[in-house]
DNA sequence: GATTATTATCTCAGTAGTAAGAGTTCAATA
DNA sequence: TATTGAACTCTTACTACTGAGATAATAATC
């Protein structure tokens, strides 16, 4: 029995027989994938952070060690990439596991702007210890889907980050344009 | 030519012939799944959050404007549960868009707790000048995939969203089950 | 009516991360 | 050799958000 003083029930998207009024078909189609699309990575992303953070690490942390772990040392822009953090919060990341013992800072040989992030024996250690449950949490977080269906989803979804990828590459170019015109 | 200290070349993913070590093989296509679904998930929200920004809007605050836009006056709880912030966030947010005309409180009539959030006329008219086009970014983020392959995607991110959702809902209580063996 | 548990928002201190730009080093060209 | 521009990291200032608890109202039970 709740009454605000504005009705609530003018609804941009009535549907009628199922179909929204304010846009075209395939726009409708692609919103939907996005609503779908955030929630399910929110909802994969909860368990996952939920089982790192047991062990006193934030994701971008785990991030870098399993970076480190998998591919060993590496130039931290190579890892930024990895990541999809800023530049600074990758200083930030390396210091805050170099002050636990976790990582530590090699130099490049052959190039003293850049430095190697690599994982210290303790962290090595330390990944070797959790990084197979860690597995299995995420294989238990996409019990949902059977084994096929995952490889199709998969595919799909390479075939998606690819070409928004392609197009968020172009858009601070597109934004500085913009910028311009202010 | 690059010669850290140490070899980079300890891998623990030695991929020979395309299969992994670490781990039987329906955790690898779920770990590979998550890889492509992250980073999906980020090129997307990239694209759309620059397009947000241009607004001077945080996604977050759009998500708000968002809900209230389609769905009319909700209370603070009900849009929490739709953004997937926290409460504090919540209210933060609200109070940020009431500061700028956007959106107001108003109270429930029936609850004295509660508090509807609802956008202002001069709110009302912003998501109306600019959803349309944010409505298109979104169309043109995902416009590596037809509409037909789009619906396919939606159906098994649904799947595979709401059993992860499932599981999330249940880990706190493990969680504070794990806490109480410390 | 009093008590207890639950629901809903708000407060506040703390933090992870961003953004912009500074400082170095390298590579290419004249 | 000197210069210019690009590549890589680090510094600094800042901000959006979280998390834990406070406050207040409602609902349920005795």
């Amino acid at each position: 029995m709740n009454s605000p003083k504005r009705s609530p029930s003018k609804d941009h998207h009535p549907v009628k027989g199922g179909a929204p009024v304010t846009s075209d078909l395939p726009t409708t189609t692609a919103l939907k994938l996005w609503v779908v699309l955030a929630r399910s990575h929110a909802a994969i992303s909860e368990v996952l952070k939920a089982d790192i953070e047991r062990h006193d690490l934030t994701a971008a942390e785990f991030g870098v060690m399993e970076a480190l772990y998998h591919k060993g040392p590496q130039l931290l822009g190579e890892i930024q990439k990895k990541i999809l953090v800023s530049s600074g919060g990758m200083t930030f990341l390396v210091d805050r596991l170099a002050k636990r013992g976790l990582a530590e800072r090699q130099e490049c040989s052959s190039d003293r702007r850049a430095r190697y992030a690599a994982l210290t024996k303790k962290g090595e250690k330390l990944m070797a210890s959790i990084f197979p449950a860690h597995a299995a949490v995420i294989h238990s977080a996409m019990k949902g889907l059977k084994p096929a269906d995952q490889r199709a989803l998969t595919a799909l979804l390479k075939e998606l980050g690819t070409e928004a990828a392609r197009l968020a590459a172009e858009t601070p170019a597109c934004k500085a344009a913009l910028a311009e015109q202010d």
